[in-house]
DNA sequence: GGCGTGTACTACGATGTGTAGTTGATGACA
DNA sequence: TGTCATCAACTACACATCGTAGTACACGCC
């Protein structure tokens, strides 16, 4: 898999991320600019550069419109996430040690105890949906 | 809770805190330093430093031993890979998505196939247990 | 054929990290 | 008791990343 997760990323390379997902269709960089509104407002040109550096780590794509180019994420929000998430888990050595998943587990259920129920929950969908 | 993980760290980093975790025990910094062995080796203070940083970022704790130091791990591997991952999945607005948590199982399945079977047992297993 | 809008290129400061030297304390040993 | 080895604190520097932005150049419209 080519993979993509760069593991973490600035805080204004997130914000531009996070309005490109709550857009649901891809949006120039005057755009962007617009929903980022900040006080003081950022220059055009940071939030350029910091769509092309998002470009150059293949985190968005982008198409020409006209004059202008309309950046889109490469994946979800969904996907970003999950990815990183999975890929944390499983980078070590020993991946599947019963130790990593039963801290992840409380870890997880700890900041968030509804968690654990819905991932039983989805996997056991998953495994009746296989079956079929 | 406290809290400890902190995103993530830099190569010599995780080598230092990962020969700590291999050690069963409290090192000092020639310790580590020997169970590094780097070609061409690492200056003492190079490993000092790094253990310094780790002891500032709260991801070790020292005693004194003589006139030396001895580190130790704050938390265990599991138990650092563990809350990182789950940090990564709940940090987000609507951690309990289930988007989110299907391209987790998704992903983490790709990487290694047994591990969301593994996970459904113990999320099993630590049902039966709270219920007793 | 200038003007506005957009992109590419360049830049600079802050922070984190790898790497290591210098300095000063301290304990052991002759 | 004075010297030497060992260790820790502090300082330093290069390099990458990121936030932030300016300048220069292209292109289409009026």
């Amino acid at each position: 898999m080519g993979s993509t997760p760069h593991e973490s990323l600035g805080a204004l390379e997130n914000a531009v991320l996070s309005a490109l997902w709550s857009a649901q269709e891809p949006l120039s960089v005057r755009a962007v600019w617009a929903r980022l509104a900040r006080r003081p407002p950022l220059a055009y040109t940071t939030v350029l550069t910091v769509l092309d550096r998002l470009h150059d780590k293949a985190l968005v794509l982008r198409e020409k419109d006209g004059k202008a180019f309309l950046y889109r994420p490469v994946m979800s929000r969904d996907e970003w996430v999950g990815e990183r998430a999975a890929r944390v888990l499983t980078e070590s050595p020993a991946s599947l040690s019963e130790g990593v998943l039963l801290a992840f587990l409380d870890s997880a259920e700890r900041t968030d105890p509804e968690v654990v129920a819905r991932l039983s929950a989805l996997i056991a969908a998953r495994r009746g949906a296989r079956r079929s």
